[in-house]
This record gives C-alpha cells, structure tokens and sequence, in this order.
DNA sequence: TGACTTAGTGTCCAAATTACACTTATAGTT
DNA sequence: AACTATAAGTGTAATTTGGACACTAAGTCA
C-alpha cells in the first residue's frame, strides 16, 4: 500500500437524513436539486467534503448552505460506496443522521431555502442518486434509538408535554402505547423537569410543560443506567 | 456542488477491527507495517480502496491479503474523517468489524501472514494513526452488538457448549453472569440446536454440543422477536 | 475406588411489565 | 351559569420476567 502508485480518485461527499417532527407524523427534509444529474428531482442535502474539513464539519457546512438549519443533532449513520451510485464518476458518501427541534413558537421546524421542503415520511418521493437507500437506513437507525437513547426529546422544542413526546413515540415506533403505563415510565427516569408553565392548546385540561434534564442524564449514564423504553 | 469546480481530493482506505475468541480473553488482529509512516508499529489491517470495487469489497480483499483470513462475518463500522489522521495527505478510512471463528480443530482462528499477530485485548500496544481511535470504537460496537444480536457465533467454532459461549460473553462484557440464569435465555429463544455430540476435554464431565440456527433466527426476527441477553 | 474438575439442573422471591376505567381541567355553546 | 365536548391525568391488581442460590452428574487420573 505504497504511495508510489497512486489510484484514481473518486470523490467524497456527505449527505443528510433530516428528520422533523411537528406533532402529527414524522418529516424528512428534501432539497429539489438544480443540476444535473437528476435536474429537478428530490433529493437528500449534502454536497462535497473539502480537503480542510473533517467529515462532521462537512455535512454541518452542507447543511448550514443548503437548508439554512443550525444547532441541530447530528450524527454519522453509514458510508455508501457502490462503484455506480453516482451516474458521473466514482463517488462515496458518509451519510449523516439528523434530528431538528422545531422553532419554539410556530412548533414547526423552519428552513430558510426555498428549494427544501418537509415531506411527510408517508409521502417521500422517489429519490435522487441511492437517496432513497439512505433514507431507509436513517429511518431504521432512528427507530432503534428512540427505543434506547433519550434522542426524542431532540425533535420536540425545549419545553414538551407528556402527551407530544408519546405521540412522537407513536408515531416513530408505528404502534400505540398506553398512556399510563408509558407515563409511569418516562418519569420513572427522573431526566424529566416539570416547569411551572402548562401548555393551553384546546378546549380540554392543559397539559403541565416539562424539559429533559441532559446534564442528569450524563451523570446517570456514568453509573451503567440504561435508558430504554 | 457543481463539477466545474474540484476540489482537490484525499484517498481513501478501508480498515478492519478484527475481533477471535480462544476460550481466554478477547483478541484482536494488528499488521506490523512494513513501510513509512509508522513503519515497524503495529496497525490495523487495511488499505486503498480502489475506484472499481465497494468498500464492502475493498475490506474483504485487504483483509485476505493482509491476513489471509476469509470468510469472516464483515460489517461497516464508521468512517474516520479527521484532516490530519494521515501524516502525508488527507486520507479518509472507513473502518470495519470483523469476526472470525476459530479454525475447527485448533479452537484459535489462524491466519497465514507472517507479519499479523493476535493481541490480547488487554495487551494491545500503541497503534499507527488513529488505530487505536478505531479500535476502541470496534470494541464499544462489540459489547453493544453481543448484547442484542446473536453474533457471539460468529466468534465460536461451529460446534461449541455452553460453558463456551457463556465464557465468551464474560469475556467480551467484562461481568460474571449466573450460569443458570444464562442457560435458561440462552436456549429460551429456541435459537441453538443439541447435537448428538459432546465434547471431552478434561477430567471432568463432558459438555453438551450445539449449533446456532440462522434460518431459525431469521423467521423470529420477521414475527418481531429481539434477541436479548 | 476415591479425589478432582467442570457440566448440568429447579425453585423461590423481587422487580418489572401489562391491562384496564374513571376523574379533572379547560373552552365553547346555549 | 350550566352544560357539553375534549384531552390530561391518575392507581391497582395480575402476570411475567429477572436474579439469587446449592447440589448432583459425568468424566479423568492417581
């Protein structure tokens, strides 16, 4: 493996599954592409690494570009590398994970592109590229770690009621749960902090405001506590 | 992110974090490199991969031409992508995890290279790069896989007991587990099949023989079975 | 045949999980 | 002011699962 012979160089980009959700199902983010190849079609954000950037830097940059979001969770989830996924030339993509908590008044999650939009997971189009592969392998990932790593609370704003975080369960895990048995068990936890503020939102009971409480959830993590639900 | 402009463009190279068992501790596979940089330390198997293959493949053949080893559970672990983890250019590695099962008659997996050595988990020196990164990252993925999936097989020969694989998972989770509470999980999920064989090695009384059922595992995961220990 | 070594087995108690129905707080309507 | 509609919030009993625990069985070797 001498350096003496070099190899043809493919290209190396990141591409992100971005999920959002806004009480009602889960969201992917698509940006509709405004090149060739697959001019028009629907496609996952990313774009090329650059030899002065580490791969997480990329795709928060790509992201950052392309969808205008920031401070967002993100996660690397796989590397696709079949030889033709890219019609062009040899090109391999670290694929990203992330999770958008949406904006704290319009309790959606915002872009400022005009070329992205929020697809309902039901509603996703066909893709660009392997875009669809990698979807399915985001969504896959987002299911088992929703079941064992307290990462829902970063698709839901800052401050949540009970009721929202069981139907984004519901809603991820595609099965009910019941309500007093999945109450008893979030709480269980002690990560939960009731805040003095209820949410009005109909003509029914307001439901009391809580926020996950991440630097008790560190501390636990370090004593062998395993969240799962 | 059009292609009117290129970036300059790293390399690209596949790693593999290759894990056997013997019945004593977890071990670990290190190539001593041959050439600069690095040369004469020891690192993890792997190498350029080329534009006409995937990087499945490209793990698989330096694998088997570093090692010799084939036929090795293989799975895609992570891609390292730190701008300075290579001393001469930007070079982007995406690791693997690898299992070998021991050779059927000398229970210790062997391996035709002269320059690869098994090191116990315990006893790996200072790696080239950023290999040790990598390999802790292989290990994290070993206990947390061994926990909910049944690829402690894969370290095992064929055939083996249950005092095996019971050892097995000791080792690899680093905890004493009862033994009849272990047997009990173990053949609840109806997974592993009795041979009509024992295997004597000792003064003592010899050991039931199974082997594990794929085909069985695979229908209960379709009926939404989880397999944990 | 006796000593040694590891394989193999069952029960009881505690803890966790599941199933299940009514009361409470609010907004809107009359 | 009273009534209606709607979603929030609460506890208990039955079942299942997990964990602790000690002896017998089958072989080898001296």
């Amino acid at each position: 493996m001498s350096f003496t012979y070099e190899y043809p160089r493919g290209a190396l980009t990141v591409d992100c599954v971005v999920f959002g959700f806004d009480g009602g199902e889960l969201k992917i983010l698509l940006i509709q592409r405004g090149i060739a190849p697959f001019k028009g079609e629907w496609a996952l954000p990313g774009g090329f690494v650059s030899p002065d950037e580490s791969l997480d830097e990329a795709a928060l940059r790509e992201l950052e570009e392309e969808t205008g979001l920031r401070n967002v969770f993100l996660e690397q989830l796989y590397t696709f590398g079949a030889v033709n996924r890219d019609p062009r030339e040899r090109v391999v993509s670290v694929a990203y994970f992330a999770l958008v908590q949406p904006d704290e008044h319009t309790t959606e999650a915002q872009t400022d592109a005009d070329d992205a939009r929020w697809f309902q997971i039901s509603e996703i189009p066909e893709l660009a590229f392997d875009h669809s592969e990698i979807l399915k392998t985001g969504l896959k990932r987002l299911r088992g770690k929703l079941r064992y790593e307290p990462i829902g609370f970063e698709l839901l704003p800052e401050k949540f009621t009970l009721p929202q975080l069981q139907r984004l369960y519901e809603s991820v895990l595609g099965n009910e749960l019941d309500k007093r048995n999945f109450r008893k068990k979030v709480l269980s936890f002690g990560l939960l902090i009731p805040l003095d503020e209820k949410r009005r939102e109909g003509p029914h009971r307001p439901a009391q405001l809580y926020r996950f409480d991440p630097a008790r959830y560190e501390a636990l993590k370090n004593e062998g506590f395993l969240f799962e639900i």
